[in-house]
RNA sequence: GCCGGUAUGGCGGAAUUGGCAGACGCGCGCGACUCAAAAUCGUGAGGGAAACCGUGGGGGUUCAAGUCCCUCUACCGGCACCA
């Protein structure tokens, strides 16, 4: 009798299943290689979507894989779960976001199981949780305690529609990277991660992880911006010889100093111009400038407008007097926030000087004889190399040594030397908000700023507070704010800021390893049995975020002497986006197609075949609905298949028998596939060709004749099973089960493939003529070069195709093609 | 401006080490089954009448190039008044 496959029966079936068995809680085998296989953990929205289903198939088929292939396989899940929507549900719906979080969580947990995941549910975390943040915090002392964690007051990047500031990673092109508002500046006190300490190892180490996309790699060195050159110390007579540092990456150019700029919020300007008569300018002119957007200050095409203060430094090494200007293209935050102008030699200041007619000084002749020295600085500024003129002691030195040079010889006057830039800055982790993490921190009238013990954590988040979306939630409970300080006990209050979540989920991978330490964030044996990750699998959009705080951490805890590894993710696969229509899935596009839906109508196996089929995982994937029947419609193949021939398994199914030629066919079929199949899920992630190789194999199964040795095809229907295990776990469970077993396909130990079943007897070889394909011949395997040469040569069916020419050349490659080149 | 990536039939894509371009699927055509349709099974096709031409354009290396080298273009992404 046969029977029809009806997905929404067995999926159901076999997750119960499953649950009931534990049979995906993670086995600790100590004889077996390790392998940690994470997928990013989502935010609990409420809803899966597209992408979030397509992460989570591409981990499965990698985890499923490798348990089968003998490894213990460690694959949890959780939930980054603090985070700003649940303080907007609660301004909207009045719900309590921790409660508004938890039925998120449920409802999507529920969802993810619907796909047939093979996650460990038993060592789930939620950020939110206090068992987990009491870690997050424990952490954030220790960064305080070495130092990597301080407060101080800075101009910071505010969002107004949040509520909150924002690190500089969170700012994309000048606008918030949650709700796109257009972010402003304020001027505020706040805590800090010493990000920049690390920005050399963390630019080094990209080398490190050659599993990781060029993409994202060069992403991170962007953001990073190193920037080699030299710091020089101007004085400024008139204030007592204060100093102002500039930094260059052209020393050689010092020499050609005309004018220094500094930014306008530049601590020094409200000194240099005290008392002249610039002074009511400039400071009209600061003000404005502070009121100015982050996209309007730094747009490229911004004109640059400046002041003179009125006042003068002394030039390092000429004496001269060089005029002091403020001016809108220099940035405080990069750098020292002060600049030498050298018109001649470089553009902006070029254009500068020229603008305020600010003189111009040639101090680099260029190499090209046809142009001469004369010219430089007339038209345009003259930035290549060349060897230096009134420069002192340095005329005639190339360029590149002067460089060198003139820093050296700056750090022996004390007048700076040699330095670093980096583009990175600090990490701004203040939040104005209260679905976060409390940042353990009091502040005592008589003893300051005071950690929290941490005997005393978790700092728990208050309930009696008012959640309005504009203010700061925990300034508004009285009985969170007033508290003991832990040193003298006299009145203090705490620190009402909460931590971005991205520390959260800087660390959530390393709490996996060891999700129910009451004494630790994790052991380090049990980190460092796990660690590092050796697939992670995410989106592009935390190429720099999550990527870079994550190894950030890493390292800090590397340092500390916590963990075993200063890289947490050893490789990196970064998932495609989900397009319908060549468009982003959306509301506004009405384009969206839900897991839900899919499972409904084709069940999770068709769903998860389609993505891993229609397109590598690294690439957008474009959705289309007759793709999704075409994957249905296979299924249905593979069932009707297996079921056709059920009953060959019933008592001693035979052992193949490769005598005939259809049965010698298949079998060596079954055994490709057994290799591409391992190879592309196993090494390549080609999971799209992993599955057309398994077709092959099914069309070839449908070819197979009736009167062929049975015993091959049982072995190959069998085989077929198996491979389908990682992709479409409940059919593949089964029609296992149909075919008369009692133990669960998953558990069967993935196949080798024998190479000598792969052996042909007869290649089909082509016939070259000067690089072209004439015709094809069948010829025996195995034959030598010379061999082959020969076997083509003597054929009759070359004679017809190289008639009346002479042979010049003859290139055979065995298995491939003989060339003969003719003339 | 600097850096990175991508470009192959009507479409998604394959070709892993320089060796027969277009596997597998979608869509399409034809046939079988059916009174008919759906489903299913089978089958066909890069373009061109052909010689030939074909992997974004041009050049090169090679017996042989989607693959290597040079150069240009387009698109996607990161950084960018960064001193």
């Amino acid at each position: 009798m046969a029977r029809q496959y009806v997905p929404a029966e067995i999926e159901v079936k076999w997750q119960k299943k499953w649950q009931e068995n534990q049979a995906h809680k993670t086995v600790e085998a100590t004889d077996k290689p390790k392998f940690y296989c994470l997928e990013q953990f989502p935010y609990p929205s409420g809803r899966l979507h597209m992408g979030h289903m397509r992460v989570y198939s591409i981990g499965d088929i990698i985890a499923r894989f490798k348990r089968m292939s003998g490894y213990q396989v460690l694959h949890p899940m959780g939930w980054d779960a603090f985070g700003l929507p649940a303080e907007n549900a609660a301004v909207k719906f009045g719900a309590q976001p921790a409660k508004w979080t938890y039925e998120n969580i449920d409802f999507m947990k529920e969802q993810q199981n619907r796909l047939g995941v093979s996650i460990d549910w038993y060592r789930e975390v939620a950020t939110c949780s206090p068992d987990y943040y009491k870690w997050t915090q424990w952490l954030f002392l220790k960064f305080y305690e070495h130092g990597l964690a301080y407060r101080k007051r800075a101009f910071v990047n505010w969002c107004p529609e949040c509520s909150t500031v924002l690190a500089n990673e969170q700012v994309i092109n000048g606008l918030c990277w949650r709700c796109d508002s257009e972010v402003t500046k304020k001027d505020l006190e706040q805590w800090f991660l010493k990000i920049t300490d690390y920005a050399e190892r963390l630019l080094n180490d990209l080398d490190k992880l050659p599993h990781w996309p060029e993409k994202v790699r060069t992403m991170q060195r962007n953001w990073i911006g190193k920037s080699e050159g030299a710091h020089v110390t101007f004085t400024v007579p008139e204030l007592q010889d204060e100093a102002i540092t500039v930094f260059t990456t052209r020393p050689d150019t010092l020499y050609g100093v005309s004018y220094m700029v500094l930014a306008p919020e530049h601590p020094l300007v409200a000194k240099l111009i005290e008392g002249k008569p610039q002074e009511a300018q400039v400071r009209a002119f600061v003000d404005e400038i502070k009121k100015e957007s982050e996209i309007a200050r730094t747009a490229t095409d911004a004109e640059k407008v400046g002041h003179f203060t009125g006042a003068y430094a002394k030039h390092p090494l000429t004496g001269e007097q060089v005029p002091i200007w403020v001016a809108n293209y220099v940035l405080l935050d990069y750098g020292t926030g002060a600049v030498m102008g050298v018109p001649a030699h470089d553009e902006r200041d070029f254009e500068f000087a020229k603008k305020y007619d600010l003189p111009i000084k040639v101090v680099i002749n260029p190499l090209d004889p046809e142009m001469l020295a004369e010219e430089v600085g007339v038209e345009e500024a003259f930035t290549e190399d060349g060897t230096l003129i009134n420069s002192g002691d340095f005329d005639g030195m190339p360029n590149r040594d002067a460089i060198k040079a003139i820093s050296k010889f700056l750090e022996e006057q004390g007048k700076g030397g040699g330095t670093v830039s980096y583009r990175l800055r600090d990490w701004l982790i203040s939040r104005q908000r209260y679905w976060g993490a409390p940042i353990p921190m009091i502040y005592c009238d008589s003893c300051g700023v005071v950690p929290v013990p941490y005997e005393q954590l978790p700092v728990l988040l208050p309930e009696d507070v008012v959640i309005d979306g504009k203010r700061n939630p925990l300034t508004s409970s009285e009985s969170y704010v007033n508290t003991a300080c832990p040193t003298c006990g006299g009145h203090a209050r705490r620190e009402t800021d909460t931590m971005d979540t991205f520390i959260d989920s800087s660390w959530y991978y390393l709490r996996y390893t060891d999700p129910n330490n009451t004494e630790l964030p994790f052991s380090k044996e049990n980190a460092d049995k796990w660690m590092q990750v050796d697939e992670y699998i995410g989106g592009i959009e935390h190429a720099i975020l999550h990527l870079l705080y994550s190894r950030f951490f890493t390292k800090v805890l590397y340092d500390i002497g916590m963990v075993k590894y200063d890289e947490p993710f050893r490789s990196l696969l970064t998932q495609g986006m989900v397009l319908k229509e060549g468009a982003k899935m959306s509301k506004s596009k009405g384009n969206v197609v839900s897991p839900d839906e899919i499972i409904e109508k084709y069940g999770a196996d068709t769903g998860r075949l389609f993505i891993l089929f229609a397109a590598p995982p690294e690439r957008d994937l474009d959705w289309t609905d007759t793709g999704v029947e075409g994957s249905y419609r296979f299924l249905h193949r593979v069932w009707r298949l297996v079921d056709g021939h059920a009953g060959l398994f019933e008592g001693n199914a035979a052992a193949p028998d490769t005598a005939d030629e259809a049965a010698k066919d298949l079998y060596r079929m079954t055994h490709y596939a057994i290799k591409k199949v391992s190879e592309d899920i196993g090494e390549r992630y080609a999971f799209n060709t992993a599955i057309s190789t398994i077709m092959e194999l099914v069309n070839k199964l449908y070819t197979y004749p009736e009167t062929a040795d049975r015993g091959t095809l049982v072995y190959a229907l069998r085989t077929l099973i198996v491979l389908l295990a990682p992709i479409v776990p409940h059919i593949a469970e089964e029609l296992w089960q149909l075919i008369g077993n009692k133990d669960s396909v998953h558990e069967q130990t993935w196949p080798a493939y024998d190479p000598q079943a792969l052996v042909l007897d007869e290649v089909e070889i082509a016939i070259q003529i000067n690089g072209k394909v004439r015709d094809k011949l069948v010829v025996p395997n195995g034959l030598s070069k010379e061999e082959l040469e020969a076997h083509v040569v003597n054929h009759e069916k070359t004679a017809g195709l190289i008639e009346g020419k002479t042979i010049r050349k003859v290139i055979a490659v065995p298995g491939k093609l003989v060339n003969i080149v003719v003339g």
